[in-house]
Formats: structure tokens, C-alpha cells, sequence
RNA sequence: GGGGAGAUACCGAAGCGGUCAAACGGGGCAGACUGUAAAUCUGUUGGCUCAGCCUUCGGAGGUUCGAAUCCUCCUCUCCCCA
């Protein structure tokens, strides 16, 4: 995969770039709505493409797995042809599960026995297994097998999972090189950087996975509920240390406010469940900052949902019509909330790029922050 | 006209002598959410000068040390028969 720099910021590491993958090519920064079971939930796949303008989508190993199961995925052709998505999609290993359902599974040097949330069923993953999972559902980019470590997390366990990660990734490494993908078009293999909140832990780890000289790096373990500010150190650390010529995904992160700050220390790619899972519980990301649209003082608001929003939805409905959605539990209100907040994320990416390429980005992004992390 | 059942907080509904400002639902209000076990979860929901006090269980009296709970009358609802 090749990573092409456009612009790289004068005054912070942000930079402006593009990879291709055989599904089209990605304008970073970018960010990737979370499609965990095939489907980023409430939207249609045309309104990812056309309203939200999502360039590329992620779906979870784990999940995919366990439901519809793989040979339902296997006989569709693939991921992309099962759920009409055509721009690349990148699939989550389950290694955040692994951090996600820590009661119900049970970890070894050779892998993880999972119990089933659905139905209670045991099942096995290996570092091989996973990538053979994620080359049956074909995903562009595929992820390593990782432990994602909880917080908080003492040193020796950090140390320890961190040694387990990197031989996973090292088995990840050969088997993804011994397979082939399945369905035509080329997969690439990013692997995560761990090592909790401790610094020497993490660059070592940074230190391990570039000189893999994988097609992009990513960044695991953070945004699990430690302070900001650690996410910030932990991130800055390991990028000062990723290949700058490789992409580098932040997984899991976060707030729009995360995004703008991560892009300044060199971050490319994102996701997060939280524009989608947040616009479903009420709270919309505007451009003039945080609303939780189901206080009860947006009633009698008849005003558009963001009026400097890039949606069409932003002023086709009004605040008042959404609280009266969401409020009710409308199934339309989950929708107009998710492809508002999504668009937001995606309009901020874009405008991001284009300052990063006018020269512009520090101020905007400062007074950007301020601007949209406030609450009303 | 005769017989029966019942009136509890915003709504529904428990409670049937003290541990009741009153279970539980719903609704209301607010909060959480960061590689999705999440269209989920949590808190709160009479008032106040708030570790205490005041006013509340249809209304008015009464019994009792003590009443949402027992008695009397009244008002109103619902059901059955005529």
C-alpha cells in the first residue's frame, strides 16, 4: 500500500495524505465509521456513501464471526458483496473483545477460548485463525491479533501481554504472508502497537511493529478510560517513533476534540463507535458544539439541528422534531442523529485536510476545539 | 330502584395499625457513553432554613400512645341485576 504525503503542517506533525486500496483510494486524516456487524447501525449503505460521505468502513472479526458465521460471508463473496459496500473496509481483529468481553473468555500465549455473548458457545482464536477469518470476509485492511489492555493496568501485566502481543503479531505476520486473500483484490496488515500507559513500554513496542515495515501501524490500548492526557503522551510517544512515511490509525479514538489534537501529533486514521452510539442516546456533535438533544430545552426549538452543518438533514429537521424522535424512541430519530453526527466527523476530517494544506491547521484546530467541545 | 367493588404521589399500581414521604412499572427531568454484548446503562422524581422538620394516600369527623391502614357520615367512579 502505498501512503502519499501531500502537505505536512509547518507547526505541528499533522499532515495531509492518501492511500489506495483496490476499493478506492482514502484522503486522510480519516475518520471510519464503526460498521461492527456489517452495518454501521441506523444507516443505509448509500447514505454512508453519499450523506455522510464515509470513505471507508470497519467491521469486527468477532462479531462478523460469530453472526451471520463465515460461511455465509464466504458464500455472499465477501464482505463488500454481502453488505454493498464498495469502498475499502477494515476489519477489527477482536482484540478489542478480548478487552471488551474479558469475562467471558480466557487467554494464553497460543490464543484466546471465547465464550459466545449471543449464545454462550465456545470458540477458538489464534493469531491464524483471525487472519484466515479476515481474509474470508476480505476486508482491505486487516488487523493483528491483539490484546487490548484494560486501565487501569499494572506494570508486569502490561509487560507481559505486551510480550504475548508481539508474538501474536509476529504469527499474524506469517500466516498473513502464507495465505492468500480470497476474492481477487490485495489485503494489507496493520499491526498494534500496545504497552498500556507506560512509556518505555510503549516505545518499545512502537520500536518492534516499525521495523515490521507493515503498509500502516496502528495505535491500540488507549482511550479505555485513562485520563486525556496520558491518551496524548502515549500517542505522541509512539508516533515520534512510527514510520512517517506509513499511515497511523488511532484506534477507538474518540471525540472530535481527540481527532483535531491526535492530527496535530501525526495520527491519520480513526474510528470510534461514538458518533454513531451517541447520536442514538441523544448527543449530537454540532458545529457550534455539544447538544444533547433530548433536554428539554430544545421542546419548542424549531431552529435547524446545526445551522452550519454539512448534512442535509442539519436544516431539512428541526431541533424539535429530533427531540421528539429520539424522546420517543423513533427508530427515524436514531437515523437522522447518526448520519448528522457522522457527516459532523467526516466534514471535520475534510476541512482538517484542507487546512493542513492551506498551512492554516494549528489555528483552526485551536480555536476549532474550543468551538465544538463546549457544551449547549 | 336493588346489589357489589373501589377512590394511594404526574399516570398505573402495591401497601391493610408503628420499621411509610409510601414497594414496583410507566412517564418526566438529568447524566454516562472513545478498535459497539449498548435503539443501552445510571441517577433522580412532595416541600423546606434538608443527618431534621413540614404537608401528603377522595372529603369531614372519630377510635388509638400511634392511622394510607380501624369506625361513622359524605362525595365521586366502575360493575352486575331491574
Amino acid at each position: 500500500m502505498q501512503f502519499k504525503i501531500s502537505v505536512r503542517d509547518k507547526e505541528s506533525k499533522a499532515r495531509a495524505g492518501e492511500f489506495r486500496t483496490d476499493h478506492g483510494t482514502v484522503k486522510t486524516p480519516v475518520f471510519m465509521p464503526v460498521g461492527t456487524a456489517g452495518a454501521v447501525k441506523a444507516l443505509h449503505i448509500p447514505e454512508l456513501e453519499k450523506d455522510t460521505r464515509a470513505q471507508i468502513i470497519l467491521g469486527n472479526t468477532y462479531h462478523l464471526y460469530l453472526r451471520p458465521g463465515l460461511e455465509v460471508i464466504e458464500a455472499a463473496g465477501g464482505l463488500h458483496k454481502f453488505n454493498g459496500w464498495n469502498g475499502p473496509i477494515l476489519t477489527d481483529s477482536g482484540g478489542y473483545q478480548v478487552y471488551s468481553l474479558a469475562h467471558k473468555r480466557k487467554l494464553t500465549e497460543e490464543g484466546v477460548v471465547f465464550q459466545s455473548h449471543i449464545d454462550g458457545s465456545r470458540h477458538n482464536f489464534t493469531p491464524e485463525r483471525v487472519i484466515d477469518i479476515q481474509r474470508i470476509i476480505g476486508a482491505d485492511i486487516i488487523m493483528a491479533f491483539d490484546e487490548c489492555t484494560p486501565y487501569p493496568c499494572d506494570y508486569d501485566y502490561a509487560k507481559k501481554s505486551l510480550k504475548i502481543t508481539h508474538d501474536w503479531l509476529d504469527r499474524c505476520i506469517k500466516h498473513f504472508g502464507a495465505s492468500e486473500a480470497k476474492y481477487g483484490y490485495q489485503q494489507y496488515l496493520f499491526p498494534i502497537v500496545q504497552g498500556s500507559v507506560y512509556k518505555d513500554l510503549r516505545r518499545e513496542s512502537a520500536e518492534f511493529i516499525a521495523a515490521k515495515n507493515a503498509a500502516g501501524n496502528a495505535i491500540g490500548g488507549l482511550s479505555v478510560g485513562e485520563p486525556i492526557e496520558m491518551m496524548v503522551k502515549m500517542t505522541e510517544e509512539v508516533c515520534n517513533i512510527l514510520p512517517e512515511n506509513k499511515p497511523r490509525y488511532l484506534m477507538g479514538v474518540g471525540t472530535p476534540e481527540n481527532l483535531l489534537e491526535s492530527i496535530a501529533l501525526g495520527v491519520d486514521m480513526f474510528d470510534c463507535v461514538m458518533p454513531t452510539r451517541n447520536a442514538r442516546h441523544g448527543m449530537l456533535f454540532t458545529s457550534e458544539g455539544i447538544i444533547n438533544i433530548k433536554n428539554e430545552k430544545w421542546k419548542n426549538d424549531f431552529s435547524p439541528l446545526d445551522e452550519n452543518g454539512h448534512s442535509f438533514v442539519d436544516r431539512f429537521y428541526s431541533k424539535a422534531y429530533l427531540r421528539h424522535l429520539i424522546v420517543s424512541g423513533e427508530m427515524t430519530g436514531a437515523m437522522i442523529a447518526s448520519l448528522h453526527n457522522l457527516r459532523f466527523y467526516t466534514w471535520l476530517m475534510e476541512e482538517a485536510r484542507e487546512k493542513i494544506i492551506a498551512g492554516d491547521f494549528r489555528h483552526w484546530k485551536d480555536s476549532q476545539v474550543k468551538k465544538i467541545s463546549r457544551r449547549i
